[in-house]
This record gives C-alpha cells, structure tokens and sequence, in this order.
RNA sequence: GGCCCCAUGGUCAAGCGGUUAAGACGGCGCCCUCUCAAGGCGCAAUCAGGAGUUCGAUUCUCCUUGGGGUCACCA
C-alpha cells in the first residue's frame, strides 16, 4: 500500500468554483483513481484577511455534485488530518525554524515600506528580494529578536546555477538559479504561506503526484529546493495547461485570455443555474486539455477513470466553447432516462399547465429541441395565451398554404375535430383524422396540417406537429383557438 | 522587462520521419419533413514564418513571430 498513488485537491476557500479549479479536482482525482489511489481534499485557508464565510460549503457542494469524490478531507478525517491549513498553524514554524537552524532558512526584519521602496526603485526590472537581511550576524538576530521586532522567515535560495526538474505533461523545465527569489516561508502573522505549508502538506499527507494548473510551471523548482532542504522525496509533477476564454477587445478584435469571470458564467455553480447537467459540464472539461487515444467524447465518470492517461494531457492552453458545451448538454439529455427528465422538466411543465397526460409525449418532443432544461420555458409558452397574430401567419410555400387553403381547411378540420370524443383526442387518432381529410379533400397532409398548427398554437415554431400540439392544449382551447384563427381568414 | 512554457481548420483535437493530415463542435448545402429540432448524407476550412538535419519533414534542431504564464508577508 506504501506506493499507492495519492493526489490532492487544495482549494482556498474564496467562494467561487472556477471551472478551472474543478477542471484541476477532476484530472487529481482521476490521476488517483485511474490507479486505484486515494484522492484528499484539504482547504489552504492560510490567507486570514480572505476569509469568506460559508465558502467550504462552497467546496463539498462543487464536489458533490460533479461526483468528484474525496477519500480524505476536513468533513470525512483520515490518517493524515487535520485537512484544514488553519487548523495546523502549529505544525509549520517548526519545520521553518529547523531550516534557519541549518541555515538553510534566515529571519528577516525587513519592513513592507522598504520592500515597497524597493519594488518602486527596480521598476520595470523586477529581481525580487535584495537578501538584505540573509546574512545578518547571529547577535544583530538575537537582538531584533529579543526586541521584539517583527519578523518573516525566508528561504536561501542558491545563488548560481540552474535547476531541472521533470513534469509529466511538459518533460524537462530549467531555471537559473539566481532567478529563484528567497522566498517567504513564514509570514510576520506567524501563519506560513502557500508556497510553505503546500509543501510541507503535501509531504506529511504523502501526496505522490501533485497536480495543479501550469501557473506554477515556473515556481516549481523552488518547491523543490524545500523538499530538497529537508531531505524529502520530490513528487511527481502534471501541470496542467490552462483554460481560456474568448472575448472582444475594446477595438473589436477578438482575443483569448485565461478564464474569468468576464467570459461569463465560469463558475460552476453558473453553469448549473445556467442549465447545464453536472455530467456534461465534467464530461466537457475532461476533453478539454486531454484526449483519450480513440475518439470517444461522451464519457461517464466511470470511463473516464478508465480511460485517463497523463499522456494524453496537451500543453497548449484551450479555449472554453460553449457551442460544445451545450451540443453535450444536449446528448446528455437526449440520453436521459424518463424518471430523470420529468423530475427536471416537471416544474416548467407545471408552470404551463401541462396535462400530465401529456408528459410522456412531451419527453419524446423535448428531448431532441433542448440542449438545456430552462428552454423548456420558452418551448411551452404558446400554451399560456394565444398570440395576436397575422392571418398572414397562414401562409406557407413550402407547405403549399395559402389564406384560400387555409380557410378551407380549418372549417373542415373544425367540423372534424368536433365530433371527436374527448377519450379519442390523441395524437394518434388526431393525426389519421388530419391525413384522412387530406385525402378527402385531395391535397397534401401540409395543406390542413400548417393552419391547423398555426392556429392552434398561434406561433409559427412550436415543439412538435400540429397533433401534438392539439394535444397539449386539449380539445376545448384547441378548438377555440382554430375557430379564432378562422376569423382572422374570413 | 527577466525567466518559463506553448504553437495542426473559427474552437476542442488525433498524429509521434513517408498519411488522400482522423474525429467532434460550429458553419454551409442536400435529404427527411405540417414548423422548429433531431437524424442521414455531403462541402468548405489547419500544419504561423524562415533556416537547417534527412533520400524525405506537420513530426527532430535553431532562429523569428505570435500567444500564455510567472516574478507578493495572495493562494
């Protein structure tokens, strides 16, 4: 069991899932169970000034519902808890204070106004920290120490020299040395930061494979150089290319940027009130920035945890569609099997009136004419009140209708429709009642068939033909309205 | 600006030295058809540019260009 695969998802609870970070939870935790591991939640709440309220909430919600879920966590425990950072403020200055001892690590005494003037005096040549405070004696230590005076502690950082490390997704990444900044591992609250208690988590959870978005592509090797200081293995690296959106700049090009908020709804929990089905939603991110070795695009997550491979992760950053997105929803909702579909069509179906007759007729019709449930809305709404439409409405090339032919037909279809019992007002008698007319009048089915869907509905589009749609409004109203639609004609 | 990464149609992408360069979304057209869909069939559209290496480059190397990321007491 010792050399079972570990990853973790370490969010920071904003209150905000960006489909970024859960695209990130899905590749760890099917990086983890592709190989039968173990997948760890832990909340990274170092940041005390960004605490949000209810924001974990936010997190187990996300996971629950996309299915993602954690062996280990806050909510669930586990051999290697606490899972909450705030929670193990005791377990980081230790680790930093071995690291001055060795003198890997010093005390720095440096204010935010120098640091800032020194930003300010660097410009646009940004190099970081000047290590002003790294080799202070021991006794000017001692003294700001017994002083009081606030302090961070920072890592040294090798001053030549470049360091290599592996990825999986990207191969072999170099960086100078001298590029690396002494980093801070401890903040002047006493609490450590990202970077420091990432690391030092990541180690005692005994995470195997980290894997993350590729914005820590170029910090990585200063992670390495903690694992190095204490002696610790190095864990294996995906980095993950990041996801984009499309926008129009202010001169009317359009340009691609990294995902935010101003692509639109980019969180998950948008994306479900926008309509979309959690399924579709992991379905589409997993293919996005990862393909399997066939062709397949429609994945449940059980094959999707069979199919994962790192191999087949891409480098290069990918624009978010939602065209694709919503053809998915879309296949995830012709797929559906009825018990599901009324329970999320139900309510639209109530707030039109639907006979529950007709819910079963009505799957059959929506399925194919939906890619979300919320267009269901709009689908139904000629039921609610007649349109006051044109006559002209009645006119149809294609269909062969005129205002001539119209009226005729409707006066037929009326006369016909009346003598039918209310027991035989379905779709399929209604629609051997229309064809049989048309045969009788010796003209084509769309010759009766358009005005009386037309004056049925008063829509030109409507979600299914003309019989269902006298269905859907039942014998009474569908009558009512044709003999409307004569009056327009007459 | 320094450093790092990336580069196949509009988008997601397969490819891994020799292919008519897959497939999907979207677009367009045709068929089906009482509307709109769905479905079926088909079309257009890609190797950023330039040097090498090689008998042969989309595939390997370098440069250019373009794009992205990162340089916090944020995570």
């Amino acid at each position: 069991m010792s050399n079972t695969i570990r990853t973790r998802f370490a969010p920071s609870p904003t209150g905000f899932m960006h489909v970024g970070n859960l695209r990130t939870a899905l590749y760890e935790y099917l990086t983890a169970k592709h190989e039968g591991g173990t997948f760890v939640l832990r909340i990274e709440d170092t940041d005390q000034e960004r605490y949000v309220e209810g924001a974990t909430d936010v997190i187990y919600n996300t996971l629950k519902t996309a299915g993602l879920i954690h062996d280990e966590g806050p909510d669930l425990g586990g051999d290697y808890g606490p899972y909450v950072q705030s929670e193990r403020v005791g377990t980081y200055l230790p680790f930093a204070k071995k690291l001055v001892e060795e003198g890997k690590a010093y005390y720095c005494f440096c204010t935010k106004e120098r640091l800032e003037a020194l930003r300010e005096a660097q410009g646009n040549a940004i190099s970081g920290y000047d290590r002003h405070c790294r080799d202070l004696s021991k006794e000017e230590v001692d003294k700001l120490l017994a002083a009081g005076t606030p302090y961070v502690i920072r890592q040294k950082m090798p001053l030549e020299g470049e360091s290599t490390y592996h990825d999986l997704v990207y191969g072999d990444i170099t960086v100078p040395n001298e590029d690396m900044d002494d980093q801070i591992l401890i903040k002047a609250d006493g609490f450590p930061t990202y970077n420091f208690a990432n690391v030092i988590d990541d180690h005692l959870m005994g995470i195997t494979h980290v894997v993350r978005g590729s914005e820590y592509l170029s910090s990585t090797p200063k992670y390495n150089k903690l694992y190095e200081a204490f002696g610790w293995e190095i864990p294996s690296y995906i980095h993950l290319p990041l996801i984009m959106g499309k926008s129009v700049d202010e001169n009317g090009n359009e340009t691609v940027s990294k995902l935010s908020k101003r692509h639109g709804s980019t969180g998950f929990m948008d994306l479900i009130n926008d309509g979309y089905l959690p399924e579709a939603i992991i379905n589409y991110i997993a293919l996005l920035g990862w393909a399997p070795t066939d062709n397949q695009e429609i994945f449940s997550m059980e094959e999707l945890i069979k199919a994962f491979d790192p191999k087949g992760i891409s480098k290069s950053p990918s624009v978010f569609d939602y065209d694709k997105l919503e053809w998915m929803n879309g296949e995830y909702i012709k797929k559906m099997d009825s018990e599901n579909f009324l329970k999320n069509a139900k309510p639209y179906y109530e707030k039109h009136n639907v006979s529950s007759d007709c819910y079963e007729m009505l799957e059959e019709l929506l399925k194919p004419r939906i890619t979300r449930f919320t267009q269901i809305d709009e689908k139904l709404e000629f039921m609610d009140s007649l349109a006051n439409y044109e006559a002209s409405l009645f006119e149809h090339k294609k269909s062969k209708s005129t205002i001539e032919t119209s009226l005729a037909s409707l006066e037929a279809a009326i006369a016909m429709l009346e003598e039918v019992e209310p027991s035989a007002w379905n779709k399929d008698n209604l629609g051997s009642i229309m064809t049989t007319l048309a045969s009788q009048m010796e003209v084509k089915n769309s010759v009766i068939m358009w005005p009386v869907r037309i004056a049925a509905a008063g829509v030109p589009v409507t979600p299914g033909g003309c019989s269902e749609v006298l269905v859907l409004l039942g014998k009474d109203e569908s009558l009512r309205r044709m003999r409307i639609g004569l009056d327009k004609l007459k």
